[in-house]
DNA sequence: CCGCTCGGTGTAATCGATTACCTGGGCACC
DNA sequence: GGTGCCCAGGTAATCGATTACACCGAGCGG
């Protein structure tokens, strides 16, 4: 590998003069051209880690999200990883497989890695290395997910329209008797969607009693579709369910499927999250869909603000419904 | 941050004696506890950057693929990362998609960051960069798609015995008139797996005439769709189809399912790349499934045999049939 | 005509580790 | 008791960049 050194003796200039040409510093035109001749002819490429060490910046992000196999996930680790590289920076994308400990160990070495700023989708309620990635300094920006106590700006969507525009459309539908599958107590996104949805029910004097909210303890289409099952053995069945993430509306799905119920007729299926093959599904889900690109780009944006030393802003953006068939309307063209 | 020398300091021995216990060379017992006792009350965490520098390596492989939100892929790199995180590697994820110049761009990047290894999943029918890799001496391991001319170990599936057994599959269920919607010629995994699906029908008498054979120029559902759709416009229609990738697959359903031809009744459909949702499907979906992991790990394996300077053979793994209903059979359990 | 300023460039310190080489003390063997 | 060897551990070079500082020559004002 060609070193600066190589160049600098080619144009039979200094290693400071070949640097500061590369990095467009007091360059004059003569020693220019023949350091950027030397350059092209030995097709020299600086040492990204000798510049890392000496600068203190690495030019690459990191990201911790809670599965990459979640379509929600990696569409947004793609967008993220898009504007990044936009941007000029590397992104390592870390895979905490919904495990605190996987997701720690995960951040700890992005953190050895010396990763000039953090994104995290965190997996469970938080965990202590997130406080440490703080005191360390790093910039961090929470992702999708927020984390009580946590002093770090959060980027995610809010369901509030979305919801009150669901409620809306399955009253007009008849519907009465809703119920939500959602992901265990003490996920705050979960949560908050559990309690924009009952508000937003309530608009229209529709109740969600405890008895059709169920809490799966296992957010995947396995413990969507065990809960779908304790659903519709309840004395009185709902007429429209929410799977407050798009793995347990898979689930869901496939227990309706398997008992040969109708969807929309017997059952209305509502999922969060829209990911693309749900309108390949028959009928087609309707579907709350994220910004999932723009997340990941205001969350570089916001990251990259810290980065520079300046304060970021959480930022909410809305969600929006997206009506196919599954409640029973024809979409909406 | 605090550094080697403040180990050294607190524990009253010279950086040398630090770095050596760090690496478990001829520490002795006494010394040896001061140094890790220092690095425990300090928190101490050695800068991978530093060290990168002087070893010249970084323990980093970097990835390469076509498209990452293409759920193969997807499974693949998920499966690359845990292996290579189990084995002591990071791994920075690329997103080539689906165009050689940003794959190039890519693994410019790649081979700038120093990694120590990069596997491919080469865009499009290779390119001049991948020559560049070879000839820098950066370990290089093909995945999934074999490039002419580029002397790199190859991992991936072989479609063989699964198309042989597929073939007696359809013949056996009466189907006379296959067709196949496959990527543009010229991308050696769909070439194959055409010639070899042709062979294996021909074994039991069935001919693919060219007019059944639908090239689709974008490897996407857009594409497939537009394959399908061509393909029913024959005027004998098929009564079979092989789409050679998942995308394609799904754009062949759709088009299948909006012109309310039944599966497998009118049509029997079979997908090359088995991914998760394909099995919701309504039938679901019989596909050729690829040992996805085992594809990754054993690429995984193969680059650091590359990097220990040992050579590596490249490696075929079998695909398997998974019936399930879409070409007419009660699925078998 | 002298000295000051300023822009361009070279010299060398620096980032934080690893490691070749050297030193010095203890022990064994003659 | 002296010589030699071994081994723990220190000193300093090194990886390849960036950058503070020194220096030098030209241009310009006094």
């Amino acid at each position: 590998m060609t070193n600066i050194k190589d160049v600098a003796e080619r144009a039979g200039v200094s290693v400071a003069t070949v640097s500061r040409v590369l990095n467009g510093r007091s360059p004059v035109a003569g020693t220019r051209e023949r350091v950027l001749a030397a350059v092209a002819e030995l097709g020299y490429r600086p040492n990204v880690v000798a510049r890392a060490l000496r600068t203190a910046r690495t030019r690459t992000l990191g990201l911790v999200i809670s599965d990459l196999r979640n379509p929600f996930f990696t569409e947004l680790a793609d967008a993220v990883e898009q504007e990044a590289r936009r941007l000029g920076y590397s992104l390592i994308i870390g895979n905490a497989g919904e495990s605190t400990e996987q997701q720690d160990d995960y951040i700890r070495t992005l953190l050895d890695r010396r990763i000039d700023g953090l994104m995290v989708s965190s997996a469970g309620t938080g965990s202590a290395m997130l406080g440490e990635v703080v005191a360390s300094g790093t910039p961090l920006v929470l992702l999708d997910r927020a984390v009580p106590g946590v002093a770090a700006p959060c980027v995610r969507a809010e369901g509030r329209e979305a919801l009150t525009e669901l409620a809306a459309h399955l009253a007009a539908l008849g519907r009465r008797r809703p119920a939500v599958i959602v992901a265990p107590a003490g996920t705050p996104t979960g949560d908050e969607r559990l309690d924009l949805f009952r508000t937003a029910l309530a608009g229209h004097g529709i109740e969600l009693p405890p008895e059709r909210i169920a809490e799966s303890a296992d957010p995947s289409p396995a413990g969507g579709r065990c809960m779908m099952r304790a659903l519709l053995a309840l004395p009185e069945a709902p007429d429209a369910v929410l799977a407050t993430d798009n793995l347990m509306a898979l689930g869901a799905w496939d227990e309706i499927r398997d008992r040969g119920l109708r969807v929309p007729a017997d059952l209305a299926l509502v999922a969060f999250d829209d990911v693309a093959w749900f309108a390949h599904l028959d009928p087609p889900l309707t579907a709350i869909a994220q910004p999932t690109r723009e997340l990941g780009r205001a969350a570089v944006h916001a990251l990259l603000e810290r980065i520079e030393g300046r304060p970021a802003d959480s930022v909410l953006l809305p969600a929006r419904l997206v009506r196919r068939r599954s409640c029973g309307e024809p979409p909406t063209r």
